[in-house]
DNA sequence: GCGGTTCGTTCATTTTATCGAACGATGTTC
DNA sequence: GAACATCGTTCGATAAAATGAACGAACCGC
């Protein structure tokens, strides 16, 4: 795939998102409305300022017009998963999540305690969290999606919505990626 | 910071750790001199294909040419880090990563056994690995800056160098997020 | 000291991306 | 159903990016 048709359907896609039209987002990114058309239909080579200010007008972060994902809930347990780099004697990786690089990620580890769930508020559009269990159990995912997690166990969902984060036992800790676009 | 700015360092700094000159660079990448020397003096606004181009000859991703950061090892103990949300009982958060949208990611897990410690090559240049320690204790890192790590703790270092991973109990379990620049 | 190479910069020319206006198509209002 | 608004496209003019050749500087071997 070339640069300029990924930029064309990022354009295209991001645009739609944003609910805009084609002259709308002309204006908030002072370009011509030719030359946005000629971009959406694989037709340009747009300078980096050009594309600059058409994230700016998107309000999504740059490089975010280089990319074609979809996320969704996705659960592995820690007996599950087919290990990769298994040559080496004592040491087994399993494939998590192969992440794209347009998003922004924040790391953190989460410690949760019995009795005192939590429900998080949606965060920005297309943002996607990525949970690992380092200890305990937890019960974490978006609201109706929610799954009992055992240390190990891996959970990616989607987060621009409501959320919930449950300690099952008396203490839980996570390692919490999360993926947000801005 | 403008996006020709940005655009004139990276370069400048890909081009240097790549060991290529301006002129050597332009030949692999089939552009003139001229605009290189004038992209890297910040007099430019490239387009995409001259930047697609770039990172190509670079063999670095696209979305590398907008960042700034560069890696160093980093220790967080389970105990440490400076709690964040720490507004419901019940949840706290320790941010360990905030990461570019420059580099492509993977997560594992992965699960060391003791006494088969095991040394990974050198990955390409410019990858970092950040590993949390999930279940039983391990020695992790580049050679020269192995960590003894517990259950929690995260460790993050350059993994562009020979690295280490070995199980200090019967078994080891880790998250492992590599991030590399392809 | 003198050819040869490689470095990065500068300048005139060519190529091209962007603009602005006009266009047909579609949908809305009175 | 005519007047109007908004959609996305097309086309000629213009501003700008990429080119290629020439340049001075630094370095090396002889």
């Amino acid at each position: 795939m070339t640069p300029t048709e990924i930029i064309a359907r990022a354009i295209t896609r991001e645009r739609s998102r944003a609910g805009l039209s084609l002259s709308a987002l002309a204006a908030r990114a002072g370009l011509a409305k030719s030359t946005l058309s000629q971009l959406e239909s694989g037709r340009g080579n747009p300078s980096v300022e050009t594309l600059w200010a058409i994230a700016a007008a998107l309000d999504v972060p740059f490089s975010y017009l280089f990319e074609t994902a979809v996320p969704g809930p996705v659960l592995i347990r820690n007996d599950a998963g087919t290990p990769i780099k298994a040559t080496d004697a004592g040491f087994s990786a399993v494939l998590l999540a192969d992440c794209p690089p347009a998003a922004r990620r924040e790391l953190y580890r989460a410690d949760l305690t019995l009795g005192a769930p939590r429900v998080a508020a949606a965060h920005q559009p297309g943002t996607v969290e990525h949970a690992v269990v380092i200890s305990g159990r937890a019960r974490i995912g978006p609201a109706g999606a929610t799954e009992d997690l055992d240390p190990g166990d891996y959970y990616r969902y989607p987060a621009d919505q409501a959320h919930h984060y449950e300690a099952l036992t008396e203490t839980a800790g996570l390692a919490l990626m999360m993926e947000h676009p801005r």
